[in-house]
DNA sequence: ATACTACTAGACCGTACGGTTTAATTATGT
DNA sequence: ACATAATTAAACCGTACGGTCTAGTAGTAT
């Protein structure tokens, strides 16, 4: 039990050890998905003992859930930390064209989003994290902006907005829709901001 | 070897029994996924041996392949098969209602969605296979009417229709999010349609 | 030095699965 | 009646996995 209270010296930091499985662990599930994940895999690409692994998490299951919560908490600074604040045209493009390469370039991003949907069947509790750490704070976010700028009924706006944003990469980018159906992304982008844009009172 | 092409009698036809094992083995992935769903447990709901289920098909990827295939071509029609035609606000309304309706009662469809989504990453062929038999048809259907309504850049409108509609079940019903951000469909689908309709050229 | 703690490597156990094989059974065409 | 094709139930094989257990090692505090 590595884990120890009550004790002030610690050879090398369980909290550090923790972290190095827990990195180890999180491209092996992202990867692979939870069923075809091993434990001996995520043992040896975390460089850590099966049984040091056993002693920091009571079992797969177990595992697998802090690492979706460290997932959920930090995927959702990278879009919408900043506030939204200026000209309508331009910081709803910006938005857009933030969520559109991150999820692009970060393909982590991807493979989270398609382990969440996988795994929601199984896990309801996992999708429900999910979507109160990134997809809900992220909508309040943008509604309140949509909401300053007079749009009629700001949440669903944001939703159609965001919606159709994540739609896109979803289609384009986890179900191979680039071979299937191209479209250019900054296309899309500007339609859609022109076509909210027009939404707003003048 | 039972698909015999040199014999005119059969016991009680090939064709119905792979018709059989297929609609045994449909429920089983739907449910379980494709790594928890065992072959075992296929034969069994398909009320067929082991042995008959393995001279149907060659093996657990091949009965998948087949039976994606399967459902991608049946469920296309649901939706999109009846033309569109007439007064814009009402055609889209019915069309927005049917894809909502549809999706939501038949919870099939939902779990071939979680199942194509969680298999994308294995099995880029079949993700694609989704996107030719039913997203690239439907985005081209709606794409037509809205030419006919000389609404600028049809194509990025539809994608933003249909995409902020689907992202809506997805995050509903896949993803559970009816309880953390629950918002009526009924109020989404009247604002998604009302934007959509105010793009067309008076 | 000694007792203790964190850790490693690897064997081990029970289970489940994909796929094959065997032996027996049923129905069909001639 | 007889051969043949379709099917079944069940045993079987090899592999892989989740999880535990054992034995041994290296560092630390007293």
């Amino acid at each position: 039990m590595p884990r120890t209270e009550k004790c002030e010296y610690q050879r090398q930091g369980s909290i550090e050890k923790e972290e190095q499985i827990l990195e180890g662990a999180i491209p092996e599930f992202l990867k692979s998905g939870y069923a075809c994940t091993s434990m001996d895999r995520v043992a040896k690409a975390a460089g850590v003992s099966k049984q040091t692994l056993y002693s920091y998490f009571s079992d797969k299951d177990g595992l697998f859930t802090v690492l979706v919560k460290r997932m959920a908490s930090r995927k959702f600074q990278l879009v919408w930390s900043q506030p939204l604040a200026g000209e309508p045209a331009i910081v709803l493009h910006d938005l857009a064209c933030r969520l559109m390469k991150v999820n692009i370039k970060d393909s982590e991003y991807l493979c989270f989003v398609r382990l969440i949907v996988s795994e929601s069947g199984n896990r309801p509790d996992l999708a429900k994290l999910f979507l109160s750490n990134i997809a809900k704070p992220a909508m309040e976010v943008l509604t309140k902006y949509l909401q300053e700028l007079k749009i009629a009924e700001p949440d669903t706006t944001a939703r159609i907005f965001v919606g159709s944003l994540i739609y896109f990469i979803i289609n384009q980018e986890v179900l191979y829709g680039k071979e299937i159906m191209p479209m250019p992304a900054e296309h899309f982008i500007d339609r859609l901001v022109e076509m909210v844009v027009s939404q707003i009172p003048s």
